[in-house]
DNA sequence: CCGTCGATGCGAAACGTTTCGTTTACTGAG
DNA sequence: CTCAGTAAACGAAACGTTTCGCATCGACGG
């Protein structure tokens, strides 16, 4: 050690009081003998681990995450890691099945992360939520399918967003829209189904009805979807909204395949605005989720609770429309 | 407590040689307590962390990964936390510039990770490798560009198979095939270059000669790519192989744009199998990457060597073509 | 010249585990 | 009945920090 005791340096790197002069030296010294704190050390007694985790709630049985949103994880763990980054965090990510909220909980409790960000995706009743509160644990959801409180909450407005889509391809003279839906239970799948929904109901002048279709959000459950649409017997309809991009490049492909034409024949629509409706030709309509700007939002909440202020004004992103060629 | 003292606790916890009675009044005692040991507490004694890190060196000034192979990170990161949850490890990750390797460093040697898999992407010398040899830190490298040795390197072909891509051009009658090239720097990137160029040498018979573009790999560049070949002037090529599925949905795109017909006019190539490749019609003839699977690889590699066993075989895999309508 | 105060540095305790060496309890053989 | 030997539980030290309270020192006002 040169010349000082070990509490100094420990205040020289907390930035403590400590004399200009001796404060060089030390800081000397770190570099002459490449010394490096050990997290582990000051986690113990600090209670700080300096790091955020990213928890995505899946399906029973899932303990991945589904490939077929690779561009929505893949932008919000950029968004996420960021703001880490300007914090001098450290990020960890995993991917749970409802069964096993005690992953979670284990993690937060044990302190090896200060917070979490949690993706509950599905409607369920989150029981570990109580405990967390109980702990005073920081933590933030994305599009919480229970009410969390403006703190603990990033809202996406999907069903506002389906809505205006919908609306859209009524003001373009669509007579009869269908809807191609996500997982029953999803929560966003919800949303869309719901704003899609109010459209309907609200187009008055018009003899729409619902016509939905249940599926999940890849592209062949698209394909599928369109062909049992067409396939209905009734007449088929003059558009097709789908509650996600892979969906709606399935419905292309299927259209395209039975001879159907984009979007003279029918009309698609997508929701995400992800990389594969990007290649799909005609360009597909889709809303554009600002996925990389949530995760940050999501971060930046997270970082107020654990600084301990009370950043307690709800986060709501409007969602755009992006019209492109295919409806 | 009930009736026990804290090193026996310990021993429950770790396995350890404890009687089976006291064992499950201890385990009792946890469930009722909700004790969950901490993680700090642990490491700070052991020395171990049980996580570890992905780590992916970007260029300059870019400490995000690129959306435009977001498939690959996303299927590489799904790979790597399939091993992590078999060995109840945690896993983070991040994204580095070239310019501060010190930040794997400082979280490689304060122990928080227990290993490191490294993406180094770039032809560059890593002075900080020496450094992790030196203090016998676990790593794993994908793809490295230097020599590692086996129980730290996992290869993919890309060399092989881009040659045998462009052999099966050949094959298919081609006569005069372009490369779109990745960015220069860039370790794939060279491998499938250098594929293409064995495979055009190779070719005898033919009057074939190199045609190559450098550009990234987005689908921005492969667009201008292609307008670049066919405004060359010279004859046209009758086939355009790509280093990249991105590029080549760009290139595709831009041929169509021309009113070149794919295949018939010009056939395209992609590289990775993602999703992006998938949507396009026609739908991209391209290598397959088992993206998770070499992600799964490094992972295994990492904790081979965590355990301390020595798997010293050299990690390839090989890359098969799949062939579709756009070739 | 003395007392007080602020700035700076230090010693030591504490965080929650694991692990080593030791003690205790029990078994079975002599 | 005693003693050796083994298995199980324990006490205490140690890991590397942060932080609290105290000691030291110089400056400044009375």
């Amino acid at each position: 050690m040169a010349n000082v005791s070990i509490a100094t340096v420990s205040l020289v790197i907390n930035d403590g009081p400590v004399r200009d002069t001796t404060r060089a030296r030390v800081q000397d010294a770190i570099r002459k003998l490449r010394y490096i704190p050990q997290t582990h050390g000051r986690g113990l007694r600090s209670g700080r681990s300096h790091a955020i985790g990213l928890y995505v709630m899946n399906a029973p049985d899932v303990d991945d995450l589904s490939t077929e949103a690779s561009d929505f994880w893949f932008q919000l763990i950029r968004g996420v890691q960021a703001i880490c980054r300007q914090n001098e965090y450290y990020f960890s990510f995993e991917s749970l099945t409802w069964r096993e909220p005690e992953r979670l909980l284990r993690r937060a409790l044990n302190r090896l992360n200060d917070g979490a960000i949690i993706i509950p995706q599905y409607h369920r009743h989150y029981s570990f939520l109580s405990e967390l509160q109980a702990f005073k644990y920081p933590y933030v959801m994305y599009n919480p399918c229970v009410p969390v409180g403006a703190t603990h909450s990033v809202f996406a407005m999907d069903q506002q967003a389906q809505r205006e889509m919908t609306a859209y391809l009524v003001a373009k003279g669509r007579s009869s829209i269908a809807f191609v839906a996500g997982p029953p239970e999803h929560v966003d799948a919800q949303n869309r189904y719901s704003g899609y929904r109010e459209a309907i109901a609200a187009a008055s002048g018009y003899p729409l009805q619902e016509q939905v279709f249940w599926s999940d959000f890849t592209m062949r459950g698209g394909y599928e979807a369109a062909q049992t649409i067409l396939d209905c017997g009734t007449r088929a309809p003059d558009a097709i909204a789908c509650a996600n991009d892979y969906l709606a490049v399935g419905v292309v492909h299927a259209l395209r395949d039975r001879g159907v034409r984009v979007p003279d024949d029918v009309a698609v629509t997508g929701f995400g605005d992800h990389d594969v409706g990007r290649s799909v030709i005609p360009r597909l309509t889709t809303v554009a989720l600002p996925t990389r700007e949530i995760g940050a939002a999501l971060g930046s909440k997270l970082f107020a609770q654990i600084r301990g202020a009370s950043c307690s004004e709800t986060t709501h992103f409007e969602l755009a429309l992006r019209i492109h060629a295919s409806a």
